[in-house]
DNA sequence: GGGGTCAGTTCAATGACCGAACCGTAAGAC
DNA sequence: GTCTTACGGTTCGGTCATTGAACTGACCCC
């Protein structure tokens, strides 16, 4: 955050978590890197976010600790930014705030999410509504609804086009989308 | 938010919901409204917030169907800020937020949430401790920790001090803070 | 050497936010 | 009737954040 003075007044939780994840763009960011979304250019294409701020997000986020930054191929040099277990426990947050738009903004289903194990639909406060248990983030799957853009321009959406489970990598490689 | 384009490319209800509480402040002047506050001047003491984003904030969130603006005197015409359904709904989302800011940011407990029927602890996902309902806003009591600052500069905070049913007005009367 | 990809940085322009000052209505004190 | 105070705003100049477009640099492949 950082404008002038933070919520300095604040004595609250509520306050402390959007010192951090307050800023605009950042809980998309967020939100992206839970759909598996890693690489720079793939937030930026997906996102449509300026350049200049998809740097400084990914800088703070990563100092947080909410996501890390990790070097997956030496020559040209290329890094990564993987959610960490702090990232991750921002779920609940963007389900709450996803079930919110989807209530009392927009009814369209653009998508659901599943429990791996069953099958069943997490319900908003994050139980599986076929066998009640709380469902962790990496045992949910995003299944993308029938009101989505079949055909979306850029290739993150395309690949977010198929069931994924949260957290895995996501697969923009053209090859993978093919079959 | 509307700063050029708003989440123009999303195709998400986070990003639909950020859309309508995103910006700066706005989750912080529910979170007051949720905690009872309802009067023009208690959000501004409270929050240390500028005036003319107050306005700002207020004049939108009413727009939006998540305030209501209400006349609660005549003369001089006076109107308070109250919660709708839709900005009850938002409930979630501040628990969600306010336990990862616990958990994650700053671990003291500055605050705690029961149900107002049993007396047990809300959990993070919103269900009581004790009997295992899912515990609605109405029925959550919010009762201060040992951490808060016991003497604080403005009325509403000392209002605050003591435990307290969620969406109910805040009394900031001192007559009775003084019992 | 030329062209392309990726991950950034830099920069001028615009928009949002900040703090302080001002304003209008009305009540209550004197 | 005048003075003071409380409340709920609006106005304004300055600062900070965000934007979009252009540029950089490292590397690959042909």
């Amino acid at each position: 955050m950082a404008l002038g003075k933070d919520y300095v007044t604040q004595e609250c939780s509520i306050a402390r978590a959007l010192e951090v994840v307050g800023e605009r763009w950042t809980l998309l960011v967020v939100r992206d890197a839970i759909y598996g979304v890693r690489r720079y250019n793939d937030f930026l294409v997906h996102l449509g976010i300026p350049r200049a701020v998809l740097s400084a997000r990914l800088r703070t986020l990563t100092e947080e600790g909410i996501l890390e930054k990790r070097r997956y191929q030496q020559s040209p040099p290329r890094d990564e930014y993987v959610v960490t277990e702090r990232g991750a426990a921002l779920w609940p947050v963007l389900r709450a705030l996803g079930h919110w738009g989807r209530e009392h903004v927009d009814a369209t289903r653009l998508r659901s999410f599943r429990h791996a194990d069953c099958g069943g639909e997490v319900e908003p406060y994050g139980t599986c509504a076929a066998c009640g248990t709380l469902v962790a983030v990496r045992d949910v799957v995003m299944v993308p609804g029938p009101e989505l853009d079949p055909d979306p321009a850029d290739p993150v959406s395309r690949a977010l086009l198929r069931p994924k489970r949260l957290l895995e990598p996501l697969e923009t490689d053209p090859a993978h989308l093919a079959d």
